[in-house]
DNA sequence: CTGTTAGCGCTTTCAG
DNA sequence: CTGAAAGCGCTAACAG
């Protein structure tokens, strides 16, 4: 390996000038600098981050915590998507980023706190949020700069998230199926630990309300995926004496499994009953029908919470902040007007 | 931070001796061990990984290269579930993993330089093949440790790989089609360019040629994940005067929107056309219909290389070995018998 | 079994 | 504008 001492060697100046080469120091003559320069190129130098990260106190990484993978949940395309846009900022400002998975929620845990004990990483983004989150707790506890992608279950204005105004978009897109003319709108939901399901369930509740529709027993539905890609939401839906003429879902994959499950039931969407989702990943535009579906931009939810974060890691005391990104329902094929 | 020097001093020894419970060092007394210990624990001590990568040489870090992101085919399923395999056994054996996503090959390339010329990691996971890989290149003249999931283009015998047997695949799924009756048999791939899809499509090949059926021009067709989801694909062979009656598709994401690109020109699968597909990720059983497909293993393969790439960074002259993980058709209801 | 010492590669005062 | 020296937190001979 060859290290600061040889460009020094090679290049006649002493190790600290060449470290002030590197840091770019303005007090440095640029002859000099260039004499350096020419030499790490020709040693083929770079720094060693271990050492510089000693010293400095800093790491320039972020640890990325994905949610506990133990279902299938994680084969969301949401993921990469969102790993691209972290990626993308964290490129740009040459930090580098620690992925965590872990099966389970101690798993995960134990990851975090190596990472955060042992100096890996400089902040915490959290892909997720759930309900008594251990992972989150920890965090706070020990005031590592973390982000968090949705709502905080508490202590919302301490901690700095990345989110879509999901209610708003959940009575939005509700309100859109109203609209349409459907007055029996069942909803289908991920887990209720998920923070990003009790949002979009909220808004869907909001909308029925201020239409003066009802709420209808036995409508609103919650479905881990692992459960044969909701096979028992629409058993149980088509089941009702009077079944919902449209759907709110709240995850596009999750739809995916609806859409087929409808089909073995012989019922069409959009003919029989219309379907609205969320999150406008690649796929809701090559089902059939076409989702209609609420574009979360899940690239600038990561791109923006990256951002915050090293913000956050480079200034201690930058305020906790909520950022809020923009939403677009995108209108496609799965939705049909009722008489 | 509390360092080895603050544990040393409460527990009334020298730091070295400290640094020797932490390494577990035999040659400490069980009596001085637990002291240690129960500083360590007082003041919340941890390493850090710095200071000890610093000296030990080695950052018990492997970097994992995902495959340009410049298109949607980054939100394929795969990578969630390959990142989870590899993330299992980089948990197990406390390594952590370094995420790089970038734009261009260009990006990558800068990102993997940085990785190993900074000594960020002891080894590189590049989690995708393709012909002429400036990357694949660059780790190879540097003789830096690395595995890669899919076949090499070139020197497979001196690069460690993690693979399946694509070849046999996809001539065993082909191979279905015609036993079910099928002599016009279509394939779409993705790009030319991954060496999965050169592999699977020789299967293809070979299958025909067994069988003696004669490879019908324009039959074969590679299309890019973002053109409308295979729209030009299925136009095109639709065109053809006679039509193909089945499909080997080279990837499961690639399936979907062929499946409602046919459904569009009014063709039902399997009824009217067959389809056979690769991965087994978990859309492939909640399409309709849902689909034969052959299942890779997709977490395992994940699992092996990063078990591989350990053993290599472990020991530096592990000779290079190909690891072929074995797959199994998991037959579902997208072919049709033919009379 | 344990302490002393040196040093990993780099940055950063402090001098000059 | 540049060099000398100290030190980041840890490990690893070398003594004892």
């Amino acid at each position: 390996m060859v290290t600061i001492k040889d460009v020094a060697k090679v290049s006649g100046v002493s190790p600290s000038t060449v470290s002030r080469v590197i840091a770019n120091n303005p007090r440095i003559s640029e002859d000099t600098k260039k004499k350096v320069r020419k030499a790490m190129k020709e040693l083929g130098y770079h720094p060693n981050v271990n050492a510089r990260n000693l010293v400095a106190k800093s790491t320039k990484a972020i640890g990325v915590i994905m949610p506990s993978s133990a279902n299938v949940a994680l084969q969301n395309p949401f993921f990469p998507e969102i790993l691209r846009g972290i990626g993308s900022v964290i490129h740009e400002a040459e930090y580098s980023m620690y992925l965590s998975t872990g099966e389970t929620e101690k798993e995960i845990l134990s990851e975090v706190q190596r990472m955060v004990y042992g100096s890996y990483v400089d902040g915490v983004i959290l892909l997720y949020s759930r309900i008594n989150d251990k992972v989150t707790n920890f965090l706070r506890e020990q005031g590592f700069p973390f982000v968090m992608v949705g709502k905080p279950q508490e202590h919302d204005t301490e901690i700095t998230h990345v989110d879509n105004d999901n209610v708003r978009a959940g009575k939005e897109i509700t309100q859109h199926l109203i609209d349409m003319g459907h007055e029996k709108i069942g909803f289908i939901g991920g887990s209720r630990d998920l923070l990003v399901t009790r949002d979009r369930e909220s808004g869907y509740v909001a909308a029925l309300e201020k239409a003066g529709i009802q709420e209808c027993e036995g409508y609103k539905i919650h479905t881990e995926f692992l459960k044969s890609g909701g096979r028992e939401a629409v058993e149980h839906l088509m089941s009702l004496s009077t079944p919902p003429s449209g759907l709110v879902v709240s995850d596009d994959l999750i739809s995916l499994g609806i859409l087929s499950m409808l089909e073995s039931y012989g019922l069409r969407v959009p003919q029989d009953i219309s379907l609205v989702s969320f999150n406008n990943v690649y796929l809701s535009e090559i089902t059939r029908p076409a989702l209609t579906t609420v574009d979360i931009q899940i690239y600038t939810l990561g791109a923006q919470s990256a951002k915050a974060l090293i913000e956050k890691t480079l200034n201690k005391n930058e305020p906790a902040k909520r950022i809020i990104i923009p939403y677009e329902i995108v209108y496609r094929d799965s939705v049909s007007q009722l008489s």
